[in-house]
DNA sequence: TACTAACCTGTACG
DNA sequence: ACGTACAGGTTAG
């Protein structure tokens, strides 16, 4: 019964997680951070640039005890049976915080050019097993970048938003330790306060890198699924979702699927963009 | 407080 | 072909 708890890596590549990764063969290659790294399954084995180990596929969390918290009903049950090794990943937080102020209103196509366009311009290259890499870029390059290179990437409106988060980090206003360190609530406010950074885009950032895994990002196909599964359990009043009722339904999402809720959103997640067909990476 | 339109831009439909 | 809607949302009013 460990066969279960392996690594499916193009999964958890194909979850809508990150979105510079490319599958070179057998071997995924994508950038996190200043860092590439190279991974392949059969056995699972990881390379880095660095190589430092950071633990980027979330191998030592104990995924039979977090199965099990998160499987509270039949619909989280046929999506991790459904998608055995799907995991959450240890994002670069700089990296994963513009990737989802790009993500607004945008699909995951358009965000992944727009992100290598970025890395290009404002990344450094580097050779990694003799193929060309852009890395992502600095805080500090990106906040200070013309509006005019910004655009020039295709970030359109966007351009304010990266301007400002990056000005943000690089300033020291937003401390990526920190955030890490102290509570998921009192981090999401600290996020909240950055230009371009609603509801969703903050939680994803903290689920995906800063170690918040009651974080449980609600967009437009997760809302789908819980107006298809959940109707009861959750209240769903209105079209539009403000930010009060955002918050009322996180409560309640943390009452039903527990601490490890991030975990449930992304084999939820996962299980709602397949059905529909729809194309990742 | 709750709701809506507007927003860059590429691409998928009709 | 050519216009129009839509895309993993956020902000301003």
């Amino acid at each position: 019964m460990q066969q279960q708890y392996l690594i499916n890596i193009d999964y958890s590549i194909n979850s809508g997680q990150v979105f510079l990764w490319e599958k070179n063969g057998d071997i995924w290659y994508g950038i996190n951070g200043a860092d590439v790294l190279a991974v392949k399954e059969n056995p699972f084995q990881i390379n880095s640039f660095s190589q430092n180990s950071i633990d980027f596929f979330r191998e030592k969390d104990e995924l039979r005890e977090i199965i099990q918290s998160i499987t509270k009903d039949k619909v989280v049950r046929n999506a991790v049976k459904q998608f055995p090794g799907l995991r959450l990943l240890r994002q670069d937080p700089f990296q994963c915080y513009i990737s989802f102020i790009v993500s607004s209103n945008s699909n995951i196509q358009r965000i992944k050019q727009i992100l290598q366009r970025l890395c290009k311009k404002f990344g450094k290259k580097i050779i990694f097993e003799k193929k060309e890499f852009f890395v992502f870029p600095e805080p500090k390059k990106l906040a200070n970048a013309s509006k005019n290179d910004l655009l020039n990437c295709g970030l359109g409106y966007r351009t304010k938003s990266v301007k400002k988060a990056s000005l943000a980090v690089s300033s020291g206003q937003i401390d990526f330790d920190l955030l890490k360190k102290i509570s998921y609530q009192n981090a999401k406010k600290i996020l909240l306060d950055v230009y371009g950074i609603g509801n969703k885009v903050a939680d994803c950032i903290l689920l995906f890198s800063l170690e918040k895994l009651e974080s449980f990002p609600i967009d437009r196909w997760i809302l789908r699924v819980l107006e298809k599964n959940y109707a009861d359990k959750f209240r769903l009043t209105g079209k539009s979702l403000t930010e009060k009722k955002y918050d009322e339904m996180h409560e309640q999402i943390i009452d039903h699927f527990g601490p490890y809720a991030g975990y449930s959103q992304q084999f939820l997640f996962k299980m709602e963009r397949d059905l529909n067909q729809k194309s990742w990476l």
